[in-house]
DNA sequence: GTCTATAACGGGATAGAC
DNA sequence: GTCTATCCCGTTATAGAC
């Protein structure tokens, strides 16, 4: 991208995307429609079909765009890790921190922060309608790191492992989903913008849950 | 509720009721018409209308006939789990056995496990159209909770307890949500609908997690 | 209480002029 | 690439006969 292009207007497309990421965070997909999000973007309620041709197509587009990038940051920071300690076992510490450091701080960019919400619906709302467009995006990442914690967390079966991969994620999903439930539930104690806080803590809890011995 | 009332065809609210029960926990509720909930219920459209007034409303008695059992159940186990320790410290392992136990439970009886599909949905998606229904449906049990967790972590402070709470609730929702995705994902390691395997588990993670330490 | 019929509206998608 | 206009369908909700 050169200087020129960045000081310019956003393109159309780019302007439906973000209005689309906006509306689908606070509304999600089956509550969002194409009219609203062209008349959020500013732009004629063609265009969104011109350039994505249906609903379902702009969705993909929305959630590729940002995921793609994250499980690049995330398979890069896993790998690093695992590198790093060829000899001994890799740090647990640094295996949830490649998951859920590029997830949550994402927030610090106030911008992108739209996105985490957006982030947190996924997991939650888009089996809906598309049962495997969570598959595409996710199961790279989700078999990466099962095999990470194998090799972390020796001593506990695939299934345990599978399960405890589970609660991280739904741990870090349900924080991302509904930052502002958080604040209203805490009266104000938790705070769900700082991200940093908010990853002290969750790494925390889930470490912890992920080294917990499991009764058979 | 007498034996011939027991034989009996059930009554057109508890058909839509059920029907609504089952395509929401599919399809979410911005996803679902009542046109297709009086479909899969046999009954006609105007029914809905006449017995409900409103899609709203019946999705607020849809979720109230199951929600308020649950939390009955939680706030009776959590009671009990208090009184018997009243010299020393409640038990941890009681405290997210009452909080976890009634909701996952319920996939026991498969009647029911589709209600566990939709508690997870609640939490993640009624936020959407109805932002104070959730604060309704839970806020006594968050209380009470946190305060349980109070007395059973001292030591803690209420942010890191809220944050704690919030962590368990998320692992939990997304467990209850998504019993499809999980038995894709992990390719059958994993059984979503064996309540009490589920159970162990979360229960390791969960326990874990509520007593880690948090760096300051 | 239950039905048919329909109002009133918003949805996704597209044709065709520019 | 962008607009207007429109098709066609599904939506919630209601009116009114039975």
């Amino acid at each position: 991208m050169t200087l020129a292009d960045a000081l310019q207007e956003p393109t159309t497309q780019e302007k439906i995307l973000d209005a689309a990421e906006r509306l689908f965070a606070d509304n999600g997909f089956a509550g969002t429609s194409v009219r609203a999000i062209t008349a959020e973007a500013g732009v004629n309620l063609a265009s969104a079909h011109y350039h994505f041709g249906s609903k379902e197509a702009l969705i993909r587009m929305v959630l590729s765009r940002r995921v793609e990038p994250i499980t690049q940051e995330r398979l890069h920071l896993l790998e690093a890790c695992l590198k790093e300690a060829s000899a001994g076992l890799p740090s647990l510490e640094a295996i949830v921190e490649a998951f859920i450091g590029p997830a949550v701080r994402l927030s610090l960019d106030p911008q992108r922060a739209i996105f985490m919400r957006l982030m947190g619906r996924v997991h939650s709302e888009a089996g809906d309608f598309m049962p495997q467009l969570l598959h595409e995006l996710f199961s790279v990442t989700a078999k990466r790191f099962h095999q990470a914690l194998q090799v972390a967390l020796p001593g506990f079966t695939e299934e345990e492992l599978f399960w405890k991969l589970n609660f991280m994620v739904g741990a870090m999903a349900f924080t991302l989903a509904a930052p502002q439930a958080i604040e209203k539930v805490t009266r104000g104690h938790c705070d769900p913008a700082d991200a940093e806080t908010v990853l002290k803590h969750m790494k925390a809890f889930v470490t912890a849950g992920l080294r917990a011995e499991v009764a058979r």
